[in-house]
RNA sequence: GCCUGGAUAGCUCAAUUGGUUAGAGCACCGAGCCGAGACCUCGGAUGUCGCAGGUUCAAUUCCUGCUCCAGACACCA
């Protein structure tokens, strides 16, 4: 059989302007049945879409179009995060406007996402960078502002002297400006930050309603990221000057074992302490160096622990102790109180920092294997145990005694209990140009004014001047720059810090909902008739920003009364990268596929090649695909060649999709295979099928009843694995199977069967590969879209199978098969067994100890001898 | 270092609550088609279910220990 090749192009176009022309994907509101909200993260519109956008999206949509053949009415919508670096950094490049920059790669990328099938309602469109959202952006800080959630203070940031900005941990590389190299300061600076460590706790007591609908992982991540922990806040004291110094500590048991105290370089009781004393200059030499050290988490990591004693002590309040107090690089201002009890003996950084510089290890805590020998120590003792030299707790079990510990400490007005979190408060802030401006001024009189909300948005000047070196471009719009005092009318300066494109991100589901209300950020009954999303999709990389800053926002907001939900994504998926062999040259680093000469394919890699342009012995590595390391795929290169069905049945037919996805020129060539023998079965199928709306007839021989059978126990299988977790590539697995049978058994297949088969086939797969599936399903005869017929129902009695095979063992080895009915009952299904002559033949002249009948499973007969 | 996944055919992955002969796609081999090749169609072979113990009539599946791989976190007192 072999039909003329499937012809893609005008078919997918086709498809794709008569969904359009029907309105397949446009969420009503009036429509009264049940909704689903499909999101999947929106793009930073770079202009071309990568393979990880393909899967991504390519999941979302099949969720939708599966939701649609449920009868659900969708929302699928799709928008941009079209503020950020990229667009300013190309005009200080090539001086072409951000927006203009963003608008055009907008307009490539919506082609290109049209082309791939993706069905969105595009009337709801949103971009972060216009002012008709980003008024709404503003809108949202200034209630943050009215609340005490957003306010100002000095922090330590990374500082690139050179672009005279700001820039994120994640914009550090090597300590250096990750676009000019220039090495990084540490500068404390007044920054707009979010108050979200108010909200820490009940960010982690959400997750209880979200196990099990999230992926574990995310849970555990965003778990450490909050980092609850529980100990005591312990009153310490300068004992020459009286100075209070408290310190946080979850050990409040190893008190006792305090042998000097670390606080940070930031700290302002160090410059207050030595300031005019003979320990100035020393201490303060090495406090500049170690507040000028990078503040990127990774170099911190890596860092070795250097200290500086003060020349000072602190008084230990449980034991009147007076012991060392040392400037440390590793105490942390951000995080307790800036200031860090040591305990050489049971915390790790402490022993090494004691060894290092020769202070004291006291034991307070022993073991149940012996006494712990402070010299012998080669490592903090962090185990449990009985505790020792510890006044009134002396031979307690350690655990045991933390809450009176703590109980005794504030009896004694010594401290008292205290739980601490990771979780910082958001910055916000950046120096930036191409964000949302943060809408308030600084009046000469009245300080910092919001601007009032009827005065939104703020909009972003076009007298500015891009140029390197130059830090915001905000600053040189004197337009911008200068205005009057909305409280005073005197003279005012606006603010240029515009807001981290994270903070536009932490709304844009709620706005998809009511996308074009002048008069409100969005209204209550358009949140409330959509939200919450039913099924969000993205990437993992997420789990700790915007998913936490999403959840954070929507807590604010049903604080604020705007919707009445506090958690805004019911359902989450990530996907798992897509990846590809990379060839690694000594010489010339990562090179193509296309340079690798010689060497013999293994699987994916080609092994034991050389270099084509020095010869060198290449490595391979199977990584995620990227520019750098030159293994990219483009998937409009893809499409061309393959179609957008091909690309995203290979997509989802390899793996399951929350794993890895290894491109292959052979798996895109069976996709593509696959595609052609559906259709080309399907083309043939047509001149042979029954005509619409025939039933099969209720007396068919048994290979037909098999078809059947099977037909319709795919349906549930398929139904299964999407529902259980996605797992499209098992759905796929499934059709598969009954094409196979369906093409085994062409020759004889009753009209109405095909019919019925090829039908099923076509619904089930719909979803991945929509426009072949329209395609056929109009040539058998339909009118109406295949997503408006809805999902096929299988039924039980055909699905049911007729007769099972049931093996029966003796003693653990089949030694006969029987061919019985499904719903035979143990007993009988023992007698059968047991009068089977080949198991007479085993039993014979033995003595039967046991049999084990299981229904629908098996018979095992154990003997004894 | 810690946590979470994973280890099943040459490769990527499946396999109801433990139960028959462990299955798909790709790759491979053979045949058909063809002037030949490619495409296509049909057919075929292939498994110490990571290792070692344990529980059981029965373990790829459950339990314990170990090995290896991947990813995330990593001075938070």
């Amino acid at each position: 059989m072999n039909g003329a090749e499937y012809s893609f192009s005008e078919i997918e176009r086709k498809w794709q302007s008569r969904w359009d022309e029907m309105g397949l994907f446009n969420a009503d509101d009036s429509d009264r049945r049940e909704k689903r909200y499909v999101l999947c993260m929106y793009p930073y519109p770079s202009g071309v879409l990568h393979m990880g956008h393909v899967i991504n999206y390519t999941i979302g949509d099949v969720v939708a179009r599966y939701s649609l053949l449920h009868g659900f009415k969708v929302l699928a919508p799709m928008g941009w995060d079209s503020f950020g670096l990229p667009a300013e950094n190309a005009a200080i490049r090539t001086g072409v406007h951000p927006h203009r920059f963003t608008e055009d790669n907008i307009h490539r990328m919506a082609q290109q996402m049209r082309r791939a099938g993706w069905g969105y309602d595009w009337r709801r469109e949103v971009a972060t960078s216009h002012p008709d959202y980003y008024r709404w952006t503003q809108w949202l800080f200034l209630r943050f502002l009215e609340r005490d959630l957003a306010f100002r203070k000095s922090a330590p940031v990374n500082w690139c002297p050179s672009c005279r900005t700001v820039l994120a941990n994640e914009q550090v590389k090597d300590g250096g400006c990750e676009r000019c190299g220039t090495a990084v300061e540490q500068r404390d600076m007044e920054q707009w930050f979010f108050r979200m460590s108010a909200y820490a706790q009940r960010l982690l007591d959400n997750h209880a309603r979200l196990e099990g609908s999230w992926p574990e992982p995310v849970l555990k991540l965003q778990k450490e990221w909050i980092g609850r922990s529980e100990g005591a806040r312990v009153h310490f004291m300068v004992a020459e000057t009286g100075d209070h110094v408290p310190v946080f500590t979850t050990r409040p048991d190893t008190l006792w074992g305090v042998t000097f105290m670390s606080i940070a370089p930031q700290h302002p009781l160090v410059e207050k302490l030595v300031r005019g004393t003979e320990h100035e200059e020393r201490v303060m030499a090495a406090v500049r160096e170690m507040r000028a050290a990078s503040t990127s988490e990774k170099d911190i990591a890596e860092r070795e622990k250097v200290g500086v004693f003060t020349g000072f002590h602190v008084v230990n309040p449980v034991n009147g102790e007076q012991v060392q107090l040392w400037v440390a690089n590793f105490a942390l201002m951000t995080y307790g109180t800036g200031a860090v009890m040591a305990v050489p003996a049971h915390d790790q950084r402490d022993f090494e920092f004691a060894r290092k510089y020769g202070l004291e290890i006291r034991p307070v805590i022993q073991s149940d294997d012996g006494m712990l020998d402070a010299a012998a120590m080669t490592e903090a003792y962090v185990e449990p145990g009985k505790m020792v030299g510890s006044g009134p707790f002396d031979g307690r079990r350690n655990l045991d005694a933390m809450a009176d510990i703590i109980g005794w400490l504030a009896d004694n007005g010594l401290g008292a209990a205290e739980v601490n979190y990771k979780l910082r408060d958001w910055l916000i802030s950046r120096q930036r140009y191409w964000g949302a401006p943060i809408p308030v001024v600084y009046c000469e009189a009245c300080g910092i004014v919001p601007v009032p909300d009827e005065d939104l948005p703020v909009v972003l000047p076009t007298d500015v001047e891009f140029s390197h070196g130059a830090g915001n471009p905000l600053e040189t719009s004197q337009s911008f720059l200068s205005t009057s005092c909305p409280r005073c009318g005197g003279r005012a300066r606006r603010e240029t810090d515009t807001m981290d494109t994270f903070v536009d991100s932490s709304w844009y589901f709620l706005r998809y909902c009511d996308p074009h209300d002048e008069k409100h950020v969005f209204s209550s009954e358009a949140a409330h008739r959509w939200m919450p999303v039913d099924q969000y999709i993205g990437g993992i990389e997420h789990a700790t920003m915007h998913l936490i800053y999403a959840r954070f926002f929507t807590m604010v907001l049903h604080d604020l009364g705007l919707v009445d939900f506090d958690e805004p994504f019911k359902r989450l998926f990530c996907q798992g990268m897509v990846c590809k062999t990379a060839y690694y040259c000594p010489t010339h680093k990562y090179i193509p596929e296309s340079d690798v000469a010689g060497g013999e394919r293994e699987g994916e890699a080609i092994m034991g090649g050389r270099c084509k342009r020095c010869g060198a012995d290449v490595t391979s590595e199977m990584t995620k695909i990227s520019k750098s390391k030159l293994n990219i795929v483009d998937p409009d290169a893809m499409m061309d060649r393959f179609g957008a069905d091909t690309v995203r049945l290979y997509m989802l037919s390899d793996a399951p999709p929350d794993r890895m996805q290894i491109w292959s020129e052979n798996g895109i060539n069976g996709a593509w295979r696959t595609i052609n023998r559906l259709w080309s079965l399907a083309v043939e199928g047509l001149e042979k099928v029954a005509p619409l709306g025939e039933e099969p007839p209720a007396v068919l021989d048994e290979g037909n009843r098999e078809i059947r059978r099977r037909t319709h126990q795919a349906i549930g299988r398929v139904g299964d694995a999407i529902e259980g977790g996605l797992q499209f590539n098992t759905a796929i697995a499934r059709c598969n199977e009954l094409l196979g049978l369906l093409r085994a058994r062409f020759g004889e297949v009753h009209p109405a069967v095909l019919r019925e088969t090829l039908e099923t086939i076509l619904k089930v797969l719909s979803p991945i590969t929509p426009h072949l599936c329209e395609e056929l399903w109009e040539r058998l005869g339909h009118s109406a879209s295949i997503f408006t017929c809805g999902w096929p129902e299988a039924d039980p009695e055909v699905a049911a199978e007729e007769e099972i095979e049931i093996p029966v063992q003796v003693n653990g080895k089949v030694r006969a098969r029987l061919h019985v009915s499904p719903d035979i009952s143990r007993a009988e299904l023992e007698q059968a067994a047991l009068n089977d002559e080949r198991v007479q033949r085993y039993v014979a002249g033995k003595q039967v100890v046991k049999v084990i009948v299981v229904p629908g499973r098996l018979v095992n007969v154990a003997l004894k001898g």
